[in-house]
RNA sequence: GGUCCGGUAGCUCAGUUGGAUAGAGCAUCAGCCUUCUAAGCUGAGGGUCAUUGGUUCGAAUCCAAUCCGGAUCACCA
């Protein structure tokens, strides 16, 4: 139980024995003690006034008296200012929860609770490399999967790969039309964005056509329409679909080509999945219920054939599921693969890591799926994100302003090979050693530059803060671990101190109980974290414990502490710091080095 | 036009179910390395919490209206 909450209920109790009020956790808040008031926690009265006919003062003094007096281990002292009734911890209390816990590396982490939470994201298109924006979506997802594990979910990691349809073919006619059968092999570029390449080349082509059209005297529509770099693609995605075996084949390689170049980014930012979905194996469910739907009169059928659902009680519109020709619209796949997952993997909840460009189209599906009586429909979540732009605003591949993943990673980890060698201080590094470190701390700056926002909150990104490695960042954080495990190394932590399990007795220092009353604080963040479903929790948490740490370690000095109890209690909360820095960066996927 | 999201320091962002004098980081300025890592620490300046009204002991937070920015409303994916 968190002090928040033992205090809490602490004042309720007392409070029914003072006055035979029952109050609830909701009647009343605990707050954290502002710095500029003594005291840790502090019980807000105004609310309890009117119930108790009491004046906050005397009501403050009152339950004040009785809290020291029935919990006297816990509390130390007291004081009341205007409504707000200060409570101090006792010392002794809080060297128990330290030497309980400083050595626990699973401090935070919940007893499993049985529910089955599957998490998608990622989720790429095989034209294109990934770039800028797909790295928020792959942290953020990778990240919420963890925190939900660490409060004792059972995740299901999954993405689905959007490999079919009419962008797929762009890249593969303009391949056949320009790449005169080179490879990633032959031409030593990465699959991904060789076909990458090429879906830009049939953009480039497809315009150069359309300008002639115009030219010949067509209107914009028509060239548009006509272009015929165009209706070759459309005819392969036909025959793409009729599965015509030359079609199928240079579809199969250049997937295989993206898919490899992918596995290297992914295998490299540390994005891992359980399972994989290809769209080109579900893009015909879904149809099933249409016809269910149709009989139940949930859906309507209109004159030209096509199938729509009538939501404009929900204040959405009517939304179309099935086009008149009777093939599958984006939504109908979806249903069918909503349906799918939660049947599969007997899921309690299903999370759709998505942009918030498809906060519409999220809640019509979910909506849809409530319509036609589905039992899973209310345990789809869309966590939605907001666009990563630029200072000089949005990404636009046409405009060539798109940040590539691949270069943005190496940037990093150069930048953080360069910053390292100015500083000097791992010249006795292995070259093996330092390239894991630059990866270290590159990919941990860049992760935590993008999780430490709120994820629903569009945000922008600027180069230069990125890579920085001062102040709110991951390297920040990382560097205080690594000087925890400095001192660790210089007392020889593994040999002695283990084996020093009492408490340390005499008086804590400020800053001593400041921290140990932060550190208490990482259960009930990574609990937030999951209910919010947002990692900044995580970030801004463990940024601010990196703080206060480091205005400790400036302040006093572990290894030459005044006196050997002190040196042990030190030693604890430094031990424990470290363990919970590893922890929470570890929920958002970034690793801490020993030395840097 | 409808719906949804946002507007907090020069910039990027925190700010729990309403609580005390609104906080960080960057940038600017002034200090601190003979002692566990200065990727650090200490301090200073910087605010009409978009605007107006309301709710109440108390509002950045809740409500209404207005202004500004964005997303979305396809037989696209």
């Amino acid at each position: 139980m968190s002090f928040t909450s033992i205090i809490q209920s602490a004042a309720i109790r007392s409070l029914q024995e003072l006055s035979g009020y029952q109050f609830s956790e909701n009647d009343f808040q605990v707050n954290e003690t502002k710095p500029e008031f003594t005291g840790d926690y502090t019980i807000v009265l105004f609310a309890l006034v009117k119930t108790l006919k009491k004046s906050p003062e005397v009501l403050g003094k009152e339950l004040g008296d009785y809290l020291l007096k029935s919990y006297p281990d816990f509390f130390s002292s007291y004081n009341v200012i205007k409504g707000f009734l200060n409570l101090e911890i006792a010392d002794e209390q809080l060297t128990e929860l330290l030497v309980k816990n400083y050595n626990d590396e699973h401090f935070g982490k919940k007893p499993l609770n049985h529910k089955r939470v599957m998490v998608e994201y990622s989720s790429p298109n095989t034209n294109k490399p990934l770039h800028l924006g797909h790295l928020r979506n792959n942290f953020l997802g990778w990240s919420v999967a963890e925190i939900l594990k660490a409060n004792g979910n059972e995740v299901i990691k999954s993405s689905i790969v959007n490999d079919r349809g009419i962008h797929i073919c762009k890249s593969m006619i303009a391949w056949q039309m320009f790449a005169n059968g080179a490879t990633p092999e032959s031409t030593q570029i990465k699959g991904d964005h060789l076909v990458g390449d090429y879906y830009v080349k049939f953009n480039d082509e497809y315009k150069k056509e359309v300008e002639e059209l115009i030219q010949s005297g067509k209107t914009k529509e028509e060239a548009e329409k006509e272009a015929p770099i165009m209706k070759k693609t459309q005819q392969m995605l036909l025959d793409w679909e009729q599965e015509k075996p030359e079609v199928r084949a240079l579809w199969n390689k250049m997937n295989n080509w993206v898919y490899k170049g992918f596995d290297e980014t992914y295998n490299r930012i540390g994005s891992d999945f359980d399972h994989t979905f290809y769209e080109s194996n579900t893009y015909l469910l879904g149809k099933d219920f249409v016809k269910e739907g149709l009989q139940k009169n949930i859906l309507f059928k209109k004159e030209d054939g096509s199938v729509w659902i009538d939501l404009t009680d929900k204040n959405l519109d009517e939304k179309l599921v099935l086009r008149g020709d009777g093939t599958s619209v984006y939504m109908t796949q979806d249903i069918g693969l909503a349906k799918q997952k939660f049947e599969e993997y007997h899921l309690d909840k299903s999370i759709y890591v998505i942009g918030d460009e498809q906060l519409y189209h999220m809640k019509v599906l979910k909506e849809i799926c409530r319509k036609l009586g589905m039992p899973f429909a209310d345990n789809i979540f869309h966590l939605s994100y907001g666009m990563v732009e630029l200072t000089t605003g949005k990404m636009k591949s046409r405009e060539g302003t798109v940040v590539d993943a691949d270069e943005l990673v190496d940037e990093m980890i150069a930048t953080a090979a360069r910053h390292t060698e100015e500083l000097g201080k791992v010249k006795d590094f292995t070259k093996e050693e330092l390239k894991e470190l630059y990866e270290i701390l590159g990919l941990g700056a860049m992760k935590f530059y993008l999780l430490r926002v709120d994820p629903k909150k569009r945000m922008i990104f600027n180069p230069e803060e990125s890579i920085d490695f001062h102040g709110f960042t991951g390297s920040f954080v990382q560097y205080t671990y690594a000087r925890i495990q400095s001192i660790l190394r210089k007392v020889g932590y593994e040999q002695s101190a283990i084996n020093n399990q009492q408490s340390a007795t005499g008086k804590l220092l400020p800053l001593e109980r400041e921290l140990i009353i932060f550190l208490e604080k990482y259960t009930t963040t990574v609990s937030e974290a999951a209910e919010e479903m947002n990692p900044s929790v995580i970030a801004n948490y463990v940024f601010n414990l990196a703080k206060l740490f480091n205005s400790f370690y400036v302040e006093h000095s572990v290894a030459n502490a005044e006196t050997e109890e002190k040196k042990i209690l030190r030693l604890h909360i430094s031990v424990m710091t470290a363990n919970i820095i590893k922890n929470g960066l570890g929920l958002l996927g970034i690793k801490v080095p020993e030395r840097m």
